[in-house]
DNA sequence: ACACAGTATAACACACTGCTTATTTAACGC
DNA sequence: GCGTTAAATAAGCAGTGTGTTATACTGTGT
């Protein structure tokens, strides 16, 4: 399986992608649903950002009459993952703080403001 | 620290950066050094390769006489992998497989072949 | 001071991405 | 069958990225 490796990389490149991909996270949604959110883009560009990411394995399509049902395929990660687990051994204790960091964001939705 | 965020999606998304951080990996290069490597690629190409990398905070210089020492500066692949984290929870079983083949692979250098 | 070594930048060519509007495909309801 | 709805594809175009060659920059050694 997953012989198909068009690129995951490239897939996520794109900051749109990117936020359907988040989007797919809280749910599986239409097409149509999905290309709503992005009032600064038209259908047949979200449509063809969901075409990349069909390609890339990152999500699964449910054909349902006319619509058609994304959902997120979070295995298709697998690939990028593994990519920057590499790199994890070298980060020294920076890790640990990271990981206090994802910590505390995910208990109270707000991190301190650092960064960014 | 860290203000500059300049895209590290955009820096990992060609092969031949993501070469230049693996080869970085396994210890600091000078910039002729990493041209070198890249014999289908000219040494200015690389010279920019290396720019889009030091922009995204993915790699420190060490300016030696007319030499720069490039070193990996792993923190600088943070937000990539705080962005994969948060999907790792969706992760099924996949996940542990995924990391019983990741400890597999670190032991033993070599693979079971599966995937590509 | 001058030639050289090491690297970065400039200028340009060309392919690729991503957007748009227009059109096609396909399934539904009447 | 026909109009409608939902989504994908086609065609065209602007902007960006990546490559090249040529050149500038900067420190070294004589």
């Amino acid at each position: 399986m997953t012989i198909v490796t068009t690129n995951v990389f490239l897939a996520i490149s794109d900051p749109t992608r990117r936020a359907v991909l988040d989007l797919l996270a809280t749910g599986s949604r239409k097409a149509g649903d999905i290309a709503a959110r992005f009032h600064y883009l038209t259908q047949p560009a979200v449509s063809r950002h969901l075409k990349v990411l069909r390609e890339a394995g990152l999500v699964n399509v449910e054909v349902n009459a006319q619509q058609r049902i994304y959902e997120l395929k979070p295995e298709g990660l697998t690939e990028l993952y593994e990519w920057v687990a590499k790199y994890q051994a070298m980060w020294p204790e920076t890790l640990e703080a990271l990981e206090r960091y994802l910590d505390a964001r995910a208990v109270r939705q707000k991190p301190k403001g650092k960064k960014r």
